[in-house]
DNA sequence: CCCTTGCTTCGAGCGCACTCCAAGGAATTA
DNA sequence: TAATTCCTTGGAGTGCGCTCGAAGCAAGGG
């Protein structure tokens, strides 16, 4: 089950759960890209690829032997989640937490158990508020309707 | 078409739409807060409330004889409808831009209308994806709720 | 052999949304 | 009168999340 040609690494080293989707479309039967193609599958820039990895928010991605970065399926898992965390709004710095959780082992489960509630409840509370913020809207909506209607019938 | 003391406005002066309830309490009968009384109500500060003014966040806030600004209750409707805004990741440029529209004046309605629409659908599309973001979190979640059990069975 | 393409690094720069500072005016309280 | 408090302004600074530039290496094609 490895991914990096050499090493055995369990699920818990990479958080994948081995279950659920693929986050992006994975074109190939392979387990080594680019980083440009994980740049065009994810949306991500280059820059930004290396900038995660400079920040820990990648783990150390294998490399080519002439030193170019080589991506496998387990680092696109890996970014399809960051790309949901960013969207919930999580700071990049906690989720740079969350991957040091992750490379330190399974020493590190219940935390990252918390971690992950934790993030839930932010979400649901993020949805809540929205739903809030679509009922204001559709009050105002309603008024810019009945104002045409009103407007169209004098 | 001014707001400050002596002019009558109509609801689309500052598109409060005469309905639901008020954003923030409004502790007093009274219709003029000072600056620091509304950083306390909105949770913003001071500093904030000034720079929404001179960026055209804001419409022109009254004055006191000696140039202090004097908020209406009115002109909180108007931050909470931003917090709303806000809320949705509305970039401040693009509020701005609705703030000039309510300024325009009622030949503007059209254009308003179709504003809150779009913000109204890109609101629902983040809510999609939170929830989807949620159905992310329940997996892995469960994952580690398992491997916590697991341990216990062990 | 040269040219192009695609990658590497480090570090600087940018846009957004504030956030704060310094200097000063006015009203209140001791 | 003096001190305190609250406000004013313009402009500079901050933190975040990228975003870009410069200089250079490696592989492939004409």
């Amino acid at each position: 089950m490895t991914l990096t040609e050499s090493t055995p690494v369990d699920a818990s080293a990479t958080d994948t759960c081995a279950s659920g989707p693929p986050g992006h479309p994975r074109p190939e039967g392979q387990d080594q890209y680019t980083i440009s193609e994980v740049a065009a599958f994810t949306g991500l820039t280059a820059h930004t690829l290396r900038w995660y990895e400079r920040i820990g928010l990648m783990p150390h991605v294998d490399r080519s032997h002439t030193g170019q970065r080589r991506f496998s399926n387990r680092d696109l898992d890996w970014l399809s989640l960051v790309a949901k965390l960013r969207l919930t709004g999580m700071p990049v710095a906690d989720m740079v937490r969350y991957a040091e959780l992750v490379r330190a082992g399974e020493s590190t489960f219940a935390e990252r158990h918390e971690l992950l509630l934790h993030t839930r409840r932010d979400v649901h509370a993020r949805i809540a508020e929205l739903q809030d913020t679509v009922a204001v809207l559709d009050q105002k909506i309603g008024f810019y309707a009945d104002a045409s209607q009103a407007s169209e019938r004098c």
